[in-house]
Formats: C-alpha cells, structure tokens, sequence
DNA sequence: GATGATTTGTACGTATGTATA
DNA sequence: ATATACATACGTACAAATCAT
C-alpha cells in the first residue's frame, strides 16, 4: 500500500492535480536543474503514486507551457524560463487589459457596485492567511470583469488563457507580499473603473499581470 | 464524419494527439451538443483505442480551455451562449487594435518599412478594380500587424478570429467606396505606428474594424 | 436515505520507439 | 551499423466516487 508522504489538506483535488501543483512549484522554484529530464517512474516514486496520474500532470503542465513535452521523449524543463510563457503572461496582460478598458466603459453601476464588494472581500481575507479563499476572491475579481466587458467573446478568450495559469498561480498566494500587492494592484483597477477612466483601467491592469504574475523568476 | 477507425498508421503522432485534434474538431464543429457529456469509454470505443489516451486527449483540451472538467465528473462541451456576430466583430476590432498598438511599440524600423510597402502596393491596386489583389493586400496588411505585435500568442488569436470573417469580407471588396475607406484607415493606423502613437494607433484600428467589416448590416 | 449501476481515478504490465554502446 | 537498454505510450484491471433508482 503506497501511503501519501503527508496528509493532503484538500482531498476533493485528484493526484494528478495535486501533483500539477507540486511539480509546478518546484519548476518554478528551480528545485530542478534547468534542462533536466522530468523521469515519470522517479517523480512517481518521489510522490509515491503510479505513473499515471504523473503523466497526466506532466501533460497539464506542458499545455500550460511550463515544461516540454516531446512524444516519446519526455518532459523536460526548458533550459530558460520558457519563452512562451512570457509570451503567454503577456498575451493574458493585454487582454485582462483590455476587459479592464472595456469595464470601464460599458460596466453598470450596478456592476460596479459587486464589482467593489468583491474587492472588499478580498480586503477583509487579506488579514487571515486563508489563501485558498484569497485565490477565490482573485478569481471572482477577474471574472467580474470579464463580465464586465460586455463582449462574450473576448471574456471566453480571456477567462480560458488564464485558466492555463491557475496551476503555476497555485502556489503564489501564500506569499504575504504578494497578496498584499494584488490587492493594491485591484483597488487601483477598482478606482479607475469607478472613475470610467479607460486608459487607467487599462494601463493599471497591464502593470497588475506583468508584474504580479510568475515572470522570469 | 469523424473516421471510427484507422488502420494503425502510426505517424510520428501520438494517439493522444491524434485524438485531441479529432475532438477538438468535433466540439468546435458542433458535432456534441453543448452541455454533452463527452464519455471516455464511448470515445475510446468510437476510436478504436483504449481509455488512456482519451484521457490524456481530454486533459489537453480541458487546459486548452475547449471543454470542461471537473473530478470524478467527466467532461462536458461548455454551453456557450449564442455569439452574435456584433460581438465577434466587437471582439475581432479590440484585437486588432492591441496588435495595432503593440506594433506602435515594438514594431521595428525595418517592420515598419515592410508595412508601408504593402500599403502602397495596396493604394496601387485602389485604381484598378481588382478586388482580389485588394484583399489579399489587405491580408498582407493585418498579417504584418499580427506579426509586428512581437507576440505569438495574441497574433495567433487575432489571425484565428480573423479568419472566420474571410467568408463575409468576399463580397465586400467590390464595393469601390469600401475599398477607399479601408485604405485610408490603413493609412491613419500606418502613421500612427511610425510616429509610435500607440494610443492612436489602437484608436484608428479600432475605428477602422468597427466601421468597415460588414456590421450587422 | 440507502443501494446498485455507471463512470472516473489509479495502478501496473506490455510493447514500441529512442538513445547509447 | 547493429544490438542492447531504457523510457514512454498504450492497454487492462481494480478501486472509489458519483448518479439514478
């Protein structure tokens, strides 16, 4: 019987998820040398699980752009922090940049209003360490301006490219000095919706992604 | 129809890969109905193969953001509701725009050199009534822009959501007026990115998609 | 609300393609 | 260049959870 090396705080996550999360923190972390090869067999073994539910996450990772994965080759991290990924990172900016300019235009009042408790919410979590329900609130944020947009369309685009992140954002949010500049980064987002200042929604989001998401660590 | 089976060619291809390309073509075909729920063992029956890689097929796309999936739950075509096409064109013309804007940043001088040549072939072309060099022309111009926006991710989206207009623009070309308007718009975005306005530049773009692709006519 | 049927998640074995001697 | 070793891709069996009844 293959025993978990530590008792999992969620339970309601699959092993492949969980394992998404882990191997993504560590790549990030640079836990493993730049250019290695990802072994299935010694990643099960050091998770303690089948191989399965490790490759599963290895394909997760690689559709998010964190490693590659080449068929019959295996997983390797990239030797640079991928290049695609800051593609990608920027490609989300410009386009929760754009929900943002969009909300500041079209959102209702009414919008604005729930808009602004969500913002509070986040607030009042930032005090307590609970950083699932901070990434909850994150995520409630941003949602709200994709609905804010108005456009179905470029909310779908939006909303599914940073689905991708959520695994490499997994980790970020126990970071103290990061959810407290989130949260700064939104309320200025939150301001210049309010003020239906476009060119500031905008530009304050760009700045929020570009900076706030995991770069070139 | 998609093939049930193949008699075992084995590319260079992974049967996951194969089978994420087949559903993907599927869903966006509208071959499931939305809200379906898209049953591995049926899959696997219906191609031939067994449940692993049509798992691996569904993580793919679930991270693509094409389907949805939750635990122990399976996976879904997301009920998009209707897009009209006012939000599709809506959608197209702030993509531009942030291309057209991006371009206004990074563009290089020699980019930039290469986008005013195709300008000028095009206001050739104005004279003659040759609407498909015009259109082609007009590809060039756009495709230039993707390219100039330093950014594969967003270029691939714009290029994407651009294409699926190619059959609505056909007729347009013909109309003498249409092909003027486009041309001096091409010309407000050219000399915005020359002068590096970014901010102009996404506005004429912006203008220009709004006014000249075939609204809600 | 409990129970059975169906489906997903995980484990493991086998075969084929890739890399190395 | 041929052969050997090894990692990945695929298939299959079992376990666990969801849903229908």
């Amino acid at each position: 019987m293959t025993t978990p090396t530590h008792p999992t705080l969620t339970a309601k996550q699959t092993q492949a998820e969980r394992l998404s999360e882990l191997i993504a923190q560590a790549v990030m972390q640079g836990d493993f040398a730049p250019g290695a090869r990802l072994d299935e067999v010694h990643l099960a073994q050091h998770f303690g699980v089948s191989r399965t539910p490790v490759r599963e996450a290895l394909r997760h990772l690689a559709t998010s752009g964190l490693i590659d994965l080449r068929p019959r080759r295996g997983a390797v991290v990239p030797a640079r922090p991928h290049l695609d990924l800051q593609t990608m990172i920027a490609a989300l900016a410009e386009m929760e940049a754009t929900c943002a300019r969009l909300s500041a235009e079209h959102m209702t009042v009414t919008e604005q209003h729930f808009l602004a408790s969500v913002h509070d919410r986040m607030a009042a979590l930032a005090q307590t360490g609970d950083a699932d329900g901070y990434a909850q609130a994150d995520n409630a944020f941003h949602a709200a301006l994709h609905a804010g947009a108005h456009n179905l369309v470029i909310a779908d685009v939006t909303a599914s490219m940073r689905r991708r992140f959520a695994p490499l954002r997994a980790g970020q949010w126990q970071d103290q000095a990061y959810r407290a500049r989130c949260l700064a980064d939104h309320g200025a987002v939150l301001r210049a919706i309010t003020a239906r200042d476009a060119a500031a929604a905008h530009a304050a989001m760009l700045q929020h992604i570009g900076s706030a998401e995991p770069a070139a660590a």
